[in-house]
DNA sequence: ACTTGACTTAGACATTGTCTATCGTAGGAT
DNA sequence: ATCCTACGATAGACAATGTCTAAGTCAAGT
């Protein structure tokens, strides 16, 4: 695991306990926590972590761009750690499931300059949506 | 205007002059407003409507199909009455600006069996994210 | 015009996120 | 090893967004 850990020393961060336990809970695959969440998982590793710290290191962790936010539903922003691996996403609309997912082509290109309106594009987020299997059947 | 009113009725909505202010407001191209407002427009043509009754008639539509719930920021959701016609959204990271765009391509279909994860897809949102010729200019 | 069930209202409450003032501590300096 | 100090952590107030409830109101069919 961590060199996430390993990657935020090398950009001068101060290590510590509590910057240490969020970046573990953030560990993993088709990892998508709540800062909330988040927040729940540390406590139980370091009971006296604060709700405010959680919300400052996944914020900093989201500048670096060492994690990335997702917003599947404009409830809770999610936090994925899989920022240096590109992806996109697959989410459930009943139980709120989500995976990570690896679309062929770049929708990137799908947009013809005269749909950019001026923009200067830095990325795009592609979001399928639908029923995950164990949703689909207890109906 | 609206046939969203028509369509609305045709349904067996009973018409109301809150839900009729509330079509009313959503009306027109890139239209993406928050809740709250379409709660504050509203209230300058019918000051004693309520946010319950702007919440509550907004999430029905979106129910009914008729407009749709635009997350683009983890913050509060958007409407965007549009939902007949397919569309994608374009943002700008720093003032927010949301405009309507059509790109070439079908997404669903870069999406392989082996990344479906049995899931049964509906639809698919693409979000593209930069920068707005006006923010590029006041940097 | 009446009646009724659906709609609206005000405001309490819940969830998620931000800010401030104060306290604690990581890590370099000595 | 100890000390300093700037940066990080803390509790809790506050803000923004969304949901719920109990009671009053009204659209539309009869």
């Amino acid at each position: 695991m961590s060199d996430l850990l390993e990657r935020l020393r090398g950009r001068g961060w101060r290590m510590t306990a509590q910057r240490r336990v969020v970046a573990e809970v953030l560990d993993g695959d088709h990892v998508h926590l709540t800062a909330d969440e988040v927040h729940a998982r540390a406590v139980s590793r370091l009971p006296e972590i604060s709700r405010a710290t959680v919300y400052n290191t996944l914020g900093e962790m989201v500048t670096l761009g060492e994690v990335m936010e997702v917003a599947t539903d404009g409830r809770a922003k999610r936090y994925d750690p899989n920022a240096h691996r590109p992806h996109q996403h697959l989410v459930c609309g009943r139980c709120g499931a989500i995976r990570d997912v690896h679309p062929a082509g770049d929708p990137m290109a799908d947009l013809p300059d005269t749909e950019r309106f001026g923009f200067t594009i830095s990325n795009v987020e592609v979001t399928y949506r639908g029923i995950c299997p164990s949703c689909a059947t207890t109906a």
